[in-house]
DNA sequence: CTGGCAGGTGGGAGCGCTATCATCTGGGCA
DNA sequence: TGCCCAGATGATAGCGCTCCCACCTGCCAG
């Protein structure tokens, strides 16, 4: 049980006081809590229990102030609901705790420039040390350039400006993944409900998808659009239930694939009888779905422990270039895929 | 060092440069960008456009090293990615951000009174003004009742310290709505899926359900229990599904209820026609399930709102004690419920 | 026996900003 | 005309910590 303390004063205890208590000077009580090497066990001890007696705790601004450090980095996310991201988030969260740091989060409403441009600059204010950018960035102002010059910054899944590293899922190899998956199971061929044009690894898995088509010699489709929600998925199903040949349809988001499949039930189309439909992210509820949704699993997980290992790295050595890294997704094959029926 | 020569151009400019630039003291300058209102219009001009000028950026820490405020609150959230607290968090986000407030958020892997002392602890080092604990705090700790006391705290659907501002969805309405929605479809009695004990509003659902059915003279059946997760569904589906007398089911939470809908529809118990099944939440996804499911919707960004605004009185005036608040929860009545079959 | 060297420690000097008080201007009023 | 007050500005002192350097022990080699 820790016992009051014995403080009277109204402010907090400092590390002079500390010093007191320990009967040492304040800069050896700063080098004992940083884990300094040059401190003999005795007097960290002392250091440590003179810390408990006062309840102690590290101002951080003085710290900042003093080093220049804050041992924070920032997250610039979009502000939705959306698995992925909400994912993605948790991922890097936990990797940079391990790592030692706290994680700001800055949340954007769109994807303007200014916007993000605001977002960052928020989390500069608050002198992170290193940003991840995780919201699909295709545009890259004079401020953003000259942002990333100023601060490390790893962005996930958008574009790269000259100083930033790039992490992200193949998103190429998802859409490839799924589509021949469909295309092995005999359908003619796949039918693709892409996301926002704006997001790079909407597009990314568009062309995966196209990819795949031209090079096994099908017809390709035209493609639809929705905006990563399940309502737009609805929408787009209801299209495609409307349409005969449609039997493969590969959309690019659990979330909008449930959408797509009610529609096709409403119409009466079977899933997967009638018609097989791929998702991708592989959300908690793809496999409660009815049916279980076939999808492409993300490693949102890795994916935040990767960028962050990146930007750590990058913030020790930011001349030295990193590579772009890429994971791979998995495919997960479930109930809403199924061989096409010969006729 | 020699202090005395022009500042170099590797450190960004500062308030004395700004000053030095605009021909006023720091102080002015100081004052010109805190809006004080004793500062001549000219010369906030000339403030304003030197800072434009030297590209000037305001130092955070050392804001709040030399006024103690930071102009943050804390935000105590469950590392998960289930629907409920994501939404909660924006809402607080977009609350706080209106109210010039940025957001700082701590996580915490566990419900743990150590693993929430210690969130609480790492926000309380980064000098936030206040807190919302958006954790089912139920056992409050020393530990916590004494930051609690430090720091102007809001808990969101938790208990209440001695200190602290509680600010909830009617959990027990909502059960309630669910629950008489369902006896008033004319089935005889409804069971419960609940969430875990160990979340307050996991047990004001119970109750709420339990109080319905009492008071109606009903049979209470014996409650399942789930961890939010849709396989926890799914595993309580199974069982309910294959006790011939259920008709009506109150799941704790939408992605429970897909899970509990996909086991009964593989035990062959249809839904609505054999089962009603009613949520609690209204995830996005929850219109597109097949039935649409029936739910009782939370007004998360009320909630989030709601406890910003209460925190932000509670800071103004630690003193005065503000009324727990609360917000009501909807019923949306969805295709997974229908009247019971007279046999 | 002495110099040197290394690990430990203490003493300032700021980091960039705001609080406090002092100073200086300009009217309004007797 | 003068006095006084209020509004506008400036000077100074920290906020709590970490940096850089000086210092002081020992202990080894020369």
């Amino acid at each position: 049980m820790d016992k009051h303390s014995t403080r009277e004063a109204g402010r907090p205890p400092g590390m002079t006081d500390v010093a007191r208590v320990a009967g040492v000077s304040a800069q050896t009580v700063s080098r004992a809590l940083a884990g300094h090497p040059n401190v003999q066990e005795k007097t960290r001890a002392k250091v440590l229990a003179a810390v408990e007696q006062l309840g102690y705790r590290k101002n951080n601004a003085a710290r900042v102030l003093s080093s220049g450090r804050s041992r924070t980095i920032g997250v610039v996310t979009l502000q939705t609901s959306f698995y992925s991201r909400t994912a993605l988030t948790h991922g890097i969260e936990r990797a940079a705790q391990e790592a030692g740091y706290a994680v700001s989060a800055a949340t954007t409403a769109s994807l303007d420039t200014s916007a993000i441009e605001s977002a960052m600059l928020r989390l500069a204010d608050q002198h992170v040390e290193g940003m991840i950018l995780a919201v699909p960035l295709i545009h890259v102002s004079r401020q953003i350039e000259q942002l990333t010059g100023a601060v490390p910054t790893v962005t996930v899944d958008g574009s790269r400006t000259s100083a930033t590293e790039v992490v992200a899922v193949d998103q190429s190899l998802a859409a490839r993944l799924a589509t021949r998956h469909l295309l092995d199971l005999g359908h003619e061929t796949v039918w693709h409900v892409a996301g926002p044009r704006a997001w790079l690894d909407a597009s990314s898995r568009s062309q995966g998808w196209r990819a795949v088509l031209e090079a096994e010699g099908r017809t390709v489709p035209p493609e639809l659009e929705g905006d990563w929600s399940p309502e737009s998925g609805y929408r787009n199903g209801l299209i495609l239930g409307r349409i005969p040949d449609v039997t493969a349809v590969f959309v690019a988001s659990d979330e909008m694939a449930f959408g797509v499949i009610r529609a096709l039930h409403e119409l009466g189309r079977k899933v997967p009888e009638d018609i097989s439909v791929v998702g991708v992210d592989d959300i908690a509820l793809a496999e409660y779905c009815s049916p279980s949704l076939t999808t492409v699993a993300q490693p949102f997980a890795e994916m935040g422990a990767l960028a962050v290992g990146h930007l750590m790295r990058h913030m020790a050595d930011p001349g030295a270039a990193l590579e772009p890294a890429s994971v791979e997704p998995a495919l997960v094959v479930r109930a809403s895929t199924a061989p096409a029926r010969r006729g």
